[in-house]
DNA sequence: AGAATAGTGTCTATCAGACACTATGCA
DNA sequence: TGCATAGTGTCTGATAGACACTATTCT
């Protein structure tokens, strides 16, 4: 039996984009213009374009998710990390028809999170703090905001995703401060600092030339040392 | 732009189901019956059933997991631990026409192996060995399965899933088994049972009554004890 | 009785958390 | 010159790996 002719649900991404700005986690929200839950907070998002027939013109799951961040956010690709999450397929969590939603969570560095309001006109997208209560979304969205907050908070332990969230190049402190936002708990300075020290050793992370002062004394920077390159 | 009207992707789920036999990692191929890739072993799987309008009748993309691994394997839904995996989608997967495919995996007890083969006519489903080269699968199936194993093989030691591979009373040399198998080393077998005397400790595993002979000597055996209940 | 497996105890290296401490440079 | 922050050192407890050891029971 060939389930070429049956019906088939629509498949869309949905993006979870997080930074890290004065010491707060923040994803960014959509607000919608449309019906359904119109004038809601939602996040972004869109449907993944495909074509008739075997020739498979059309992007991919992922290329879907890269294009509609671009065009809701005007973050370009090369800005971001992005990672799959899950997929979200109940009866029901679109009003309008059966949808599947891929999901996915980015991360985006604090010097670029500024350009992502320039993209698009004015009201429509805004970076809602995580540390304070949250707003209620649309679809199911509140679900996929809270699991993709999970995801990243077991990440960020044992593996290398917190070097996303900083600038290029960082201090110590400001890496911390990645940790404290996301984890959302406070870090004992002292013994980040020799976890950290390990890293160098091990060559993940080395020193970059310069200084930052975010607090009274000026602090060494580093940069993150990509694994293949 | 609302885009009810777009052509749309195909949806599929397609699972990997391990279990561990005779101190062995094995997964549950099918061999496929239609073209395209007729005669070669695939991954079980099929359609998600949807219908039409906003009503919305049909099943999730969870339920159609566990529909198609009853039919094509006759495991009971009840058998299983299932979770997802990843999603595949980049065009020309599959050669027929754009799908995209929710993978997910599951884990059955060896106990319940045996009756896989039963539920289905005769040479349609087989358990395979990992330990050994592997077989050339249908479709992406193959990256499926690797995908699927890193998972396994990530996940086994900071969760409990490693007891969905053992019986439902286990001794601590069977548990032992299973993550040599599943990561494919050999653990000693003193700090294998201080690791495991913890695990009583904490509540997490509780003595049942009876002993098992595997080896020479007749052991305890255990059952896991769910958080929950 | 022999032998393989069940199960215990011990030594060492590593790492995390707590916390006392010194060093630096901005206000 | 004060003081907040950068950065170091040290103690303790938990845990993993290596491995020597005792205990049991099947053949």
């Amino acid at each position: 039996m060939d389930a070429y002719q049956w019906p088939r649900p629509a498949v869309t991404v949905d993006i979870v984009v997080f930074t890290v700005l004065d010491a707060d986690l923040k994803v960014l929200l959509i607000r919608r213009k449309l019906p359904p839950f119109e004038g809601q907070l939602a996040l972004p998002g869109g449907y993944v374009r495909v074509s008739e027939g075997p020739e498979q013109r059309g992007e991919s799951v992922e290329q879907a998710a890269y294009r509609e961040l671009e065009e809701e956010t005007g973050l370009p690709p090369k800005a971001l990390y992005l990672e799959q999450l899950y997929t979200y397929g109940e009866p029901g969590r679109d009003p309008r028809m059966r949808t599947v939603s891929v999901a996915w969570y980015a991360l985006v560095r604090p010097e670029l999170a500024p350009m992502v309001l320039a993209g698009t006109d004015a009201a429509a997208a805004e970076w809602a703090s995580l540390s304070l209560g949250r707003p209620p979304l649309a679809f199911d969205h509140d679900l996929i905001l809270e699991q993709a907050l999970e995801r990243v908070r077991g990440k960020v332990d044992y593996s290398d995703i917190a070097f996303e969230l900083v600038p290029r190049t960082f201090s110590t402190s400001e890496l911390r401060t990645v940790f404290e936002a996301v984890k959302g708990e406070v870090y004992d300075a002292a013994n980040f600092r020799r976890r950290f020290r390990r890293l160098i050793e091990d060559g993940l992370v080395e020193q970059a030339p310069g200084h930052r002062t975010t607090g009274k004394r000026r602090a060494a920077v580093y940069r993150f040392v990509k694994r293949d390159g």
